[in-house]
RNA sequence: GCGUCGGUGGCGGAGUGGUCAAUCGCACGAGACUGUAAAUCUCGCGGACAAUGUCCUACGAAGGUUCAAAUCCUUCCCGGCGCACCA
């Protein structure tokens, strides 16, 4: 199947500059801007990645730009004045993004950070030489900006309201340095993107082109959101392989479609006739089981996210740990979060509550506490009903203990000596 | 600069001297039902502890009045609006 169609059958295209066959009518220079504002890029980004992966794939070479000096600014957002970033945070920022989407994507990636020209722009002939081919009266109508506007109590600062200039130069540089003429994004970033189109055209006389995919939207309608706290993160120390298989594997059923045709490279085609099964048999889950299996793959490798269905399949294949072989209870000591106890900790009385803090499941004493009268932790599926409860030896079996915080969250807990 | 209104928990937004760790909605977490789903319902949602209670921190910041302050006063910081200045 051919880029174009593919695209269009997966749904990922929202805004197009020209005819999209204009566009792909020959190997394009192609980039994406990410925002450094985190260590670690996110479920939310990942199609915008991926969308880059699927043209790199298709022969457009590609190049990554992290955002070290838009950074410093940020993007106008529906409300509120951002906070401006430290400059040692982006910097640090930038470096982890730039090494996880050339995980992610390959080796054939160029990769910029436009730190390198906005940091030594001067006022005076930035605003000669592009401020000059922005009106502020172009600049006013759009979305953002004019809701900012509109609501006093939301007005936007002219740091903030200067950013898309500074997008649009970023796109002008890189045409000018690697010929540069394609730009993807998020829909979000749809005028944003414009404005490099317009700059390229009114100061070099330059056709170049936009390509924007769709928000990801979860089954609320809500964007997945960076700042929501509950953010799927693609670093493993963020979010743990398994943690990040469970995600995609508890998608609802109105939304593994879309997701499939988003974050998988499987065929439009083999994924409506996994569809079409799922629709079927929807409690079976596998339209979920092939996301969740596929994503982990393209993000932490096969060998990830086969571990992490076999210690799904465990979890959730209502074994006792009693009854598990012995390579089960291997391999979930291998591949689950584990946390040591020493022997003073056991014998001198280890509270539940602690082992709860101490293994991160819970933020706090009475966090643990909460969760526990709440009926929401079990050890070895034993659920715990005493707040004060203490760890005993009866926990254990096999040498192990299994704590669960709701259905997903686990830890297993294994005395420091003994080692299996 | 002057005047005026405002700044409350992740967000929105009540409260305007004790009954306030602060109504309510959203978000989030747990439970029930299910299919590790959705919808629905229930509970929870600052922290520590000798824990059905006690204490600490918190309503922009710092002081003050008071037996008692998110609530009153002073100063400062930040934002909105109006006026002035400047054009």
């Amino acid at each position: 199947m051919d880029l174009i169609k593919d695209l269009q059958a997966r749904g990922l295209i929202e805004h197009h500059s020209a005819e999209l066959e204009t566009i792909f009518s020959k190997k394009r220079t192609v980039y994406l801007g990410v925002d450094p504002s985190a260590d670690s890029m996110q479920a939310g980004n990942l199609v915008v990645i991926l969308l880059m992966k699927r043209l790199a794939d298709a022969g457009h070479r590609i190049i990554l730009l992290v955002g070290g000096g838009t950074g410093m600014i940020g993007d106008p957002r529906e409300s509120g004045e951002r906070q401006l970033a430290d400059k040692k945070i982006v910097d640090r920022n930038a470096k982890a993004l730039r090494a996880q989407m050339q995980a992610i994507i390959g080796s054939k990636v160029t990769l910029v950070n436009n730190a390198d020209w906005l940091l030594k722009v001067k006022l005076v002939d930035f605003l000669r030489d592009i401020g000059k081919h922005f009106t502020v009266n172009e600049l006013v109508k759009r979305d953002i900006i004019r809701r900012r506007l509109e609501n006093p109590d939301d007005s936007i600062s002219y740091t903030e309201f200067a950013y898309s200039l500074l997008q649009g130069y970023d796109y002008l540089v890189l045409n000018q340095k690697y010929g540069t003429d394609l730009q993807l994004g998020a829909s979000d970033q749809w005028t944003n993107i414009l404005s490099g189109v317009e700059l390229i055209r009114r100061k070099l006389g330059k056709e170049a082109f936009a390509l924007t995919c769709p928000l990801v939207t979860d089954a609320n309608g809500k964007k997945f959101g960076k700042s929501e706290g509950n953010a799927v993160w693609l670093d493993t120390k963020k979010t743990s392989p398994y943690a990040f298989y469970q995600f995609w594997l508890n998608q609802p059923d109105e939304k593994v479609g879309q997701y499939l045709k988003f974050y998988t490279f499987m065929s439009p085609f083999e994924i409506d006739a996994l569809m079409e099964l799922h629709k079927r048999q929807p409690g079976k889950r596998d339209a979920q089981r092939m996301l969740a299996h596929s994503v982990t793959t393209i993000v932490h490798g096969k060998a990830a996210a086969d571990s992490a269905a076999s210690v799904s399949a465990v979890l959730f294949g209502g074994k006792a740990l009693a009854d598990l072989t012995k390579e089960e209870a291997a391999l979930l000591l291998r591949e689950a979060p584990s946390h040591a106890i020493s022997a003073e900790q056991l014998t001198n009385g280890y509270s539940v509550v602690d082992l709860l803090t101490d293994t991160g499941l819970a933020s706090s004493k009475a966090d643990a506490r909460r969760l526990i009268s709440g009926n929401g932790v079990s050890i070895n599926d034993v659920r715990i009903e005493n707040p004060d409860a203490k760890l005993e030896d009866s926990h254990f079996e096999n040498g192990l203990a299994l704590l669960r915080r709701g259905k997903q969250m686990i830890v297993l807990a294994a005395p420091a000596k003994a080692k299996m």
